[in-house]
DNA sequence: ATAGCAAATGTAACCGATTACAATCTATAA
DNA sequence: TTATAGATTGTAATCGGTTACATTTGCTAT
């Protein structure tokens, strides 16, 4: 494989002038230009991106840590990241932890070994949480929550939780089940205390034994929405916490002869592709997962730059959708 | 940030025994590497893999080419890829083209700049078909079909259409429609000819007005499962190329007052995680998602390697999974 | 014609690791 | 004791770019 010298002896200029023809032609001129670029055609020279990333000490990648990446949510947010990335000249390296702290840990020395620049995490929790992540690593967090810190990207969990229950209770219902994510999970914690909020103004006494404990699966919906179906008196409405939770309960629900939402209504969160084609389409909230991602990319380069962000946060608008699994709730 | 000679310097050794007590700790003494570790603690070493990276003129990664991250089937096997590279060492650098030849080049291009040592490409055309890859690049392809060449992973989708359709017959079923994806896509192709055995085989007459062209998304199959439900002699079930498309199509049906599976069966492909939780659960084709992606990894590492794998192509078997959404057809 | 300055170019050091080769040390056998 | 093989270590070249600094060239103004 050719390299820059070759490309000198072919052009009859020197290493420098090639070089510069080719990272700023203005100081090189036009003569030479033409030399080189018809010496680089002639000897099919492609430049050695390792050896200049070697002498620049940028590696020009960034790593996205995401704990899986089948989840529909997540691989919005990441190809938008992706997108932006490869408009800035930046590489993603993907990484999926599947919540193992040690594949995470793998990932990080990639940055401290100088193979990428910077970290992209998406996931709620404080990234400082689990193992300390070193201070001097640029790192941004999507989709965190409130007690995140660091600089960051996330929706108001809390106040968009407020939105579709506050809803719920417009409609009529009193008596409104949650499946919830992991208890400590802080999307669980914050989207519960917009629920808790809603419950107070309306004057609704908190009944701890409507709220099922899930984990994000639609296996784990299916499973907790069992515990509603055998309760005497069931709640009218449930607000899952998620997408994939709700369509798991809707599908207990119908199982168990439960009309959606005649009897029962659900709501889910997060809106992926599929909440508009299941049936009922599902009433939720759209994260804005395309801006997130550009956003958070955003902040990372400009982090790589050497700039200061602190303890910047960015909360972006959520937007409620009603679609037709909610309705009133059924008189009898 | 310290370097392999300041760890020389410190622990009094030369940086050749350094450089060996990391990467070949045989071929130094015991009293050496003792010191060197001691040193590398207490200088807050970290390698700068880009200089060894650049050195041994091996980036460790690979670039993994995909045209939608956000399809569910995908990212499954973009998991089980980058498990199996974390696992080999490698990264993996996200290329999401969305079906850009122009980004797709772009990816290519960091494999001429040595920024990775290979490509794995997800998408079922030739990759040859629409621009010259360069012939010395390690490239395998996932997902492909017959017509692929190179080194390949695939299922048998002819071999898989077929034993739907052959269900569907077996079930009673005379008139099947099918949403197929766009026309010149090889896996359509590929599934089309399946179709076609198996209705040959059963004698039935092929009837051209019973296809309807979508291009793998909800929102084609919810269209085009429309122009079945307009039809005076409708088919008894509809087998469509993709889960995607039939959940769309199952939508529409519903929508129109039909029944599923009673009024009409309906049959997906590749068995994506919500094929499970949709009402009704849906009949399709498993394609081993995981150990494709992994097949995929373990052939890109041997070529890498220099192994000529040439032709070699791996033909996965794919299972066919019958859930709620296909039964015998209506008598009347 | 020539001084003066900017533009263009060239030379060579440099980034941080690996590794060929040479030099040195250690242990065993004669 | 000394020769010698084998183990260990050190020196310095090397990978392919970038860039500081020195030098040359080209042009304008006097």
């Amino acid at each position: 494989m050719s390299n820059i010298r070759d490309v000198a002896r072919e052009a009859g200029v020197s290493v420098a002038t090639v070089s510069r023809a080719l990272s700023d032609p203005d100081k090189v001129s036009q003569t030479s230009l033409n030399k080189v670029h018809s010496a680089i055609d002639k000897v099919g020279y492609r430049p050695n991106m390792l050896a200049r990333s070697f002498r620049s000490a940028k590696s020009y990648a960034v790593v996205v840590l995401v704990p899986d990446i089948t989840n529909p949510f997540f691989s919005q947010v990441i190809r938008s990241i992706e997108d932006r990335a490869q408009q800035k000249g930046y590489a993603v390296l993907l990484g999926d932890t599947r919540g193992v702290p040690e594949r995470e840990k793998e990932y990080i020395r990639r940055v401290e070994t100088r193979l990428a620049d910077g970290v992209i995490q998406l996931r709620p929790d404080d990234p400082n949480r689990r193992f300390e992540m070193p201070a001097d690593i640029a790192c941004v967090n999507v989709c965190g929550c409130e007690s995140t810190s660091g600089p960051r990207v996330r929706i108001d969990n809390r106040g968009s939780a407020r939105s579709v229950v506050d809803y719920l209770i417009s409609l009529g219902h009193r008596r409104i089940g949650v499946i919830s994510g992991l208890k400590d999970n802080p999307h669980t914690v914050d989207r519960l205390a917009g629920y808790l909020e809603s419950l107070e103004a309306a004057g609704i006494e908190f009944d701890k034994s409507l709220v099922a404990e899930g984990d994000f699966t639609t296996w784990s919906g299916l499973n907790s929405a069992k515990q509603f179906c055998a309760m005497p008196d069931k709640p009218t409405a449930i607000f899952c916490m998620n997408d994939e939770m709700a369509i798991g309960a809707i599908q207990t629900l119908k199982q168990h002869g439960i009309r959606v939402p005649e009897d029962i209504s659900v709501t889910g969160f997060d809106d992926i592709s599929y909440a508009r084609y299941c049936d009922p389409s599902l009433t939720t909230v759209t994260q804005p997962a395309e801006e997130m991602g550009k956003l958070a990319m955003d902040m990372l380069l400009r982090l790589i730059e050497g700039e200061d962000l602190a303890q910047e946060e960015n909360v972006l608008p959520a937007e409620f959708v009603i679609r037709k699994s909610t309705a009133i709730p059924r008189k009898d």
